[in-house]
DNA sequence: AAATTAAATTAACATGCGTAAAAATTTTTG
DNA sequence: CAAAAATTTTTACGCATGTTAATTTAATTT
């Protein structure tokens, strides 16, 4: 049977024997009210729909109970996983998770933040762009709300950052790779739009240098945010003219590599370690489709959780003491060596 | 430099010298005033900054601006890539998009559904989880807020849906693969997740029937939305075992399609076309990775441009006309056969 | 220029809940 | 059981804008 909807607090107060003021700060924190009438108001609720007004409830309030979640592109099967890990953290921690996509587009980033700020969130989880972030809006927003970068940096750019440490997973790998056989060249876009990929090409040189070896950077042209079409294509002629200088390719992330595993297929270059395999292939994220590439992907995995739990609980911490650090802090996540059939 | 911060819309009144009431039908409607005094008011946010309070204006508003979206599973390419495609077109036509996942969970379904509710959107566009759906929760939110499905359809929820016809998809698959090759086997989760998944089914026997074929069913066990891992490790299973009754495999969906080449790829199995190949697999829907996986894809791919146009204007020119409809409308689109490598 | 029409202003109330202060009630403590 | 402490109720105002009706002003037509 359908319970009776009921539109307001003070309806809903007649109707439960119990005050407005007591319900409201029932809704705003259940703890903070009597067990016994927690129970009441509880009993009252199974048998009256009652929503508060979200508009009404949240005019008056100094600060909201909503967390705004920025991520640069959603329908990249790897932040789309981060943030499926992210919401239910806040809704467990009684905050509001807001989803949005900057679908890699800084103007919509922008846009993003701007109606979040009408919002006005308790706090704001941001993986920004990067370099085609607008740094000056950016900054404007974080003067105004507590906001947490992660995933990609911005120096000097709101309260805290946790992110991967690209240094160490790239050396990992380039390290793996040039004791298992030919040192790796590095594909990535001549101009990548995803965070994170100048980072990475810049600790590739480094950890070849550091082996003795002189790095190959094999760029990609290409816009936007196909990235396994791009590497599919780019990949395909660069295999087709046989410009791969050594039987090694390191990607600069795992859906370039997923491109560039299917130009390899296409072309009939065997992929893999073990005899009668022509080339191998590496990646970088542990993208949530990597173990069932053909081959299967070997690539650096990100302690995603790692870094979705330390971002979301220091921005929690900051919204709950009511006031800024002094000091930005930032921290890098180690990743882990995930070794399949790829490299 | 910075433009001069105003609180409320008194304060920009005053400053602009333009009573509130027209400020509040401006910000409500810009061409609602006459062009003189919007150019008053526009030359005015030219010298502060001043945005509407965004809890205070949705207050008293019978009808908010947002349209609430709810996706069954974001983390899954597919569903994401409908979003990346619906959010724009909401915001294009003045409405404010609020993405919402149910990540395959029902409680998180009706969850998102209060949470919809509190926020007294326009509209909402429904893709729902289908059998695991709380019917009688989700037909109190349609009888509220007008509601359209897209994607899967229940049976009387809602003022309309649209979707993908299922029947003439798998219809088309079938009599391709029989007409080029042995009759396919079905491969299915027994207890799948997602929607459609039954409706497949029941068209892939049908279709079968239809050519004098025997259907075969495969069934693989597990739970949840890690379609690929499923797929991987029942198929590994199935081609061990020696147990699919014919060369072809058509799968439920790209994403078991996907963990199912994995576990062809491992076990030597040559999966394509033409001499020297061992089976052929295809799959449904298009999924943005699919012509990248190896072989390349074959599958049916679903107009959910067409599908979201469709279902973003029908809710739209609900709101606009402030009434529902006397019929239900419901629309399948057809999809096409996508041919690549795989079978 | 007068009459008509359209739009803006003024004044005032509505919205639904946050919140504060004082009074009443309940619970806990000694 | 009385006193103290904690909680709830009562009362009332605040928030920033929507919205309405009556009035004034501006634009358009005759």
């Amino acid at each position: 049977m359908q319970l009776q909807k009921v539109r307001t607090m003070e309806e809903f107060a007649t109707l439960s024997g119990i005050s407005r003021p007591t319900l409201s700060k029932f809704f705003n924190n259940p703890k903070s009210v009597r067990q016994s009438t927690r129970d009441r108001i509880e009993a009252a609720l199974e048998r009256y729909d009652f929503v508060p007004n979200f508009y009404a409830t949240n005019q008056n309030r100094q600060l909201t109970r909503n967390i705004g979640i920025i991520m640069p592109y959603l329908a990249d099967p790897f932040f789309a996983e981060v943030a499926r890990n992210l919401e239910p953290m806040c809704a467990q921690a009684g905050f509001n998770p807001i989803l949005l996509s900057s679908y890699g587009d800084p103007d919509r980033e922008i846009e993003n933040l701007r109606s979040l700020k009408a919002i006005k969130p308790a706090g704001v989880l941001l993986a920004p762009l990067g370099r085609r972030s607008r740094r000056d809006d950016m900054m404007a927003f974080c003067d105004d709300i507590p906001t947490v970068l992660f995933d990609c940096d911005i120096e000097g750019l709101g309260v805290a950052f946790f992110g991967s440490n690209n240094e160490q997973s790239v050396g990992l790998l380039v390290e793996y790779l040039c004791r298992t056989g030919e040192p790796p060249s590095f594909f990535e876009m001549r101009t990548a739009p995803n965070p994170n990929a100048n980072k990475r090409r810049a600790a590739y040189d480094l950890a070849m240098r550091a082996l003795g070896r002189t790095p190959m950077i094999l760029a990609a042209e290409g816009t936007g945010w196909d990235f396994e079409a791009i590497a599919y294509q780019e990949g395909g002629k660069l295999i087709k003219a046989r410009e791969l200088p050594t039987d090694t390719v390191l990607c600069s992330n795992d859906r370039l590599a997923i491109g560039f595993l299917a130009a390899a297929y296409e072309n009939e270059l065997r992929v893999g370690i073990g005899r009668g395999h022509a080339l191998r292939v590496a990646g970088h994220d542990d993208h949530p489709f990597a173990r069932f590439t053909c081959p299967a992907l070997t690539t650096a995995a990100q302690d995603y959780g790692a870094i979705a739990t330390t971002s979301l609980n220091r921005l929690l911490s900051i919204i709950e003491s009511g006031r800024r650090p002094d000091a930005r802090e930032a921290k890098l996540f180690d990743c882990t060596l995930v070794m399949r059939q790829s490299a």
